[in-house]
DNA sequence: GTCTATACTAAGATAGAC
DNA sequence: GTCTATCTTAGTATAGAC
């Protein structure tokens, strides 16, 4: 492995870090609260040194986003390889269920940084935020469309807005068992929507 | 009137300019992107003299949150003048989607400053943001009760979980129709719940 | 490519004149 | 009670050595 390889996968590495870091820092503390700072200690890479990887801190949470956005393709991913459609939205839930803890500690990282942006009057990243959440709007309609279940749009608005409703709750009263509660009724909800008969 | 009266009336006058400018413009622009000298402006009082009616950022923040509890109770009040609970659960939904304008663009006012707050290490203020919400919740909770309605606190659950998803996600997308699809939902599922028959 | 030192700016808070 | 001027801190960003 040549030098100049070798500085270009260190490079790649600390970028990587870089990024990870300002993920979970910046789902935790938020982006206002958030310095250069502590992203670089988290990542283990000087304070200075952040401004060859990233000119701004606004590049620094678009990349964050984008992190975020990847984690969610990954899970959806992971769920496509249930063949119902209806067992995928199941554990899509089920999984919302399992990280219950960090919903009530944190909120939905996608959702609180959503809010947070959009309280910006440079319209410059709220854009964004919102992006990530059509994305994952998008998938669920096509799994209500794939069900043949009348409105799909409807149905993925309410079972989103039920994610995001609860996840807000859970951190604002700092209490997982909500994520238990609404989780496991939107479970119900799942159940007990039927397919509609003969055509469209 | 004396001087002395005078002057005390115009003091808490400037108090209460300044906690209502705080709650519209924590609500627009967030605590962190707001600066003492935003509500200032607002409020037309000069920047130095806020330290003479509140001592800290913070306490006007704890001052817009108080404001934002007495709009809320003045709501559900008003709504207590009609007989029968599930009227005034529809008429309060009806209050949401009537905002649908103002959620699409900032949010919930509660509910973001719940957000907002919950990410603050110094636990100070945030939970006064879910005390609000919590309050909310036990009058809905109330109503579902006089209706003999079972588990009048996941039926309570339900509704302002929802409440929260639909603001968030019309903010995030800023989409009002949002507001209106799921309130409208809301409301045919309230429409649905059966009075349990005899005892409980 | 990496890191240190530092410039610059903005905002919270205070002192003190009136 | 009201207002101006200013102190202080903290955080983004840059310049430049290595």
């Amino acid at each position: 492995m040549t030098n100049s390889v070798n500085r270009r996968v260190r490079a790649s590495q600390k970028r990587q870090r870089l990024t990870a870091a300002a993920a979970r820092v910046l789902h935790e503390q938020g982006v206002e609260r958030t310095t250069l700072s502590d992203i670089a200690r988290e990542a283990d890479v000087p304070v200075g040194n952040v401004y060859y990887y990233f000119k701004t801190k606004d590049e620094l949470v678009q990349a964050a986003l984008s992190e975020h956005s990847a984690h969610l393709d990954e899970l959806t991913g992971q769920l496509e390889q249930l063949a119902d459609p209806r067992d995928r939205l199941k554990a899509l839930i089920e999984a919302w269920i399992d990280r219950r803890d960090v919903a009530a500690r944190y909120g939905c990282p996608t959702g609180t940084l959503a809010v947070e942006l959009d309280k910006r009057a440079d319209g410059i990243l709220d854009a964004e935020a919102g992006a990530v959440i059509r994305r994952l709007l998008n998938w669920t309609e096509r799994q209500f469309r794939e069900l043949d279940l009348p409105k799909p749009a409807d149905l993925a608005l309410t079972l989103i807005s039920g994610y995001q409703g609860m996840s807000l709750l859970a951190n604002a009263l700092r209490d997982p068992d909500i994520m238990t509660r609404e989780g496991t009724r939107l479970l119900h909800w799942l159940d007990s929507l039927q397919v509609s008969d003969g055509h469209h």
